[in-house]
DNA sequence: GATTACATACCAACCAGTCGGTATCTTTAA
DNA sequence: TTAAAGATACCGACTGGTTGGTATGTAATC
């Protein structure tokens, strides 16, 4: 990638009409064709970037990663002084993207990967990355808030910033279920209340089940 | 539906074979004739009993709803004298089902209603109604919980019970992309945590955000 | 002048859905 | 008791449009 800024070239408008499309439609139902028209471009220029279409699912997970990833690293929920608290206006900052329709707000990996994971492991493994790789920019809030707290619980700062991805996920099927965004709004509040019984009423209660 | 139980006819067949076919590849990627050689029955049989393959995803919602809530009605957790320990049972009981593949513990609704919400309204009802229903199954014990120990909080029964849902099938999704269950049993493991403060450690603590 | 970035025409395989036909089961009435 | 009559269940060849992918050509750029 020499050029990091997305000139208006096929590739990045292919990779630009992939990541709508492909949120309202799925992968699989998202045809060269169609991608291609929505974009602006040739089938010709399709198969000069991408040499297939699992290539072209590859590289939109790549794209949205980049694209979320800037979001997310420009947003405010940074500013707090408190790890907690940033951690808390992450939950706050993904709740208030929740605008538009349901194709506007969700999210494209959790999509893609729930149709690939079986037949294209090259997309699954993006879609892995992607999550993981954003769930990563949280551990180091989350660990800060569990040494601030001087807590020593069952559970890893990983695996609490990969549940908060799982809700998030969750929420998003559920808003597509029921056609809109209040009931995974109301899902991040109880995530919310979660974190700050977790860190402020009892976080180091023994696991419930003991394995 | 005269005959309840069901006899090896080519609908049945064509269901069970819906089930798994379409939670391993998802609903667009499963076509007719697939699905059709898996179940051993002909084209002809397909469209005499469904009269395009979109009938077939509502079908299949309805079946999976009917499998499941009688998986579901004779598990041992409602045997619990607390509700709130039904609710835990409840928890427990679906993370006792992660076993096998990721294709055979996740779920087809929530599987089938990220590809269709938009595009399939009767498909996305149909799943919909199987989740909404499911969940409906908790608030009863929830809202016993709830009244056992004399609790007013600012979120309802109905939204916990989905909430629920919404971490189950986030779940999925990330054992689907990490390619195992681990991670979703991490997941259930937090949600325990959290019916475990919430029921035991402050409930009543006002709605952080204050919306 | 050669590589890159597209455009156009085309193809074989595949797709959901159709249709004429057969086997079997149910109803009815002589 | 049985047989005509109709409905249901199923079969499998066929179709027309769509699919991902290719082959080839051309204009711009390095």
């Amino acid at each position: 990638m020499p050029a990091p800024t997305a000139k208006p070239n096929a590739r990045s408008k292919l990779l630009d009409a992939a990541l709508s499309m492909i949120r309202a439609k799925g992968y699989s139902a998202t045809t060269v064709d169609e991608l291609c028209a929505a974009a602006g471009v040739t089938k010709g220029a399709f198969f000069h970037h991408f040499r297939n279409k699992d290539e072209l699912g590859v590289a939109a997970a790549e794209h949205w990663s980049e694209v979320t990833g800037a979001l997310f690293a420009a947003a405010p929920y940074h500013d707090h002084a408190d790890p907690l608290d940033r951690v808390l206006g992450y939950l706050a900052f993904r709740k208030a993207l929740l605008q538009g329709g349901v194709p506007d707000f969700t999210c494209l990996v959790g999509t893609m990967v729930q149709e690939t994971y079986e037949t294209a492991p090259a997309i699954r493994d993006a879609c892995d990355r992607s999550i993981s790789t954003h769930a990563r920019t949280l551990e180091a809030d989350i660990e800060a808030a569990m040494r601030d707290r001087a807590m020593s619980p069952d559970w890893t700062p990983e695996s609490l910033a990969l549940h908060i991805q799982a809700v998030l996920q969750g929420a998003f099927i559920l808003a597509k279920a029921k056609g809109g965004p209040q009931v995974a709004a109301d899902s991040m509040d109880h995530l919310t209340r979660y974190l700050t019984l977790l860190f402020c009423a009892g976080g180091d209660t023994p696991n419930p089940k003991g394995d």
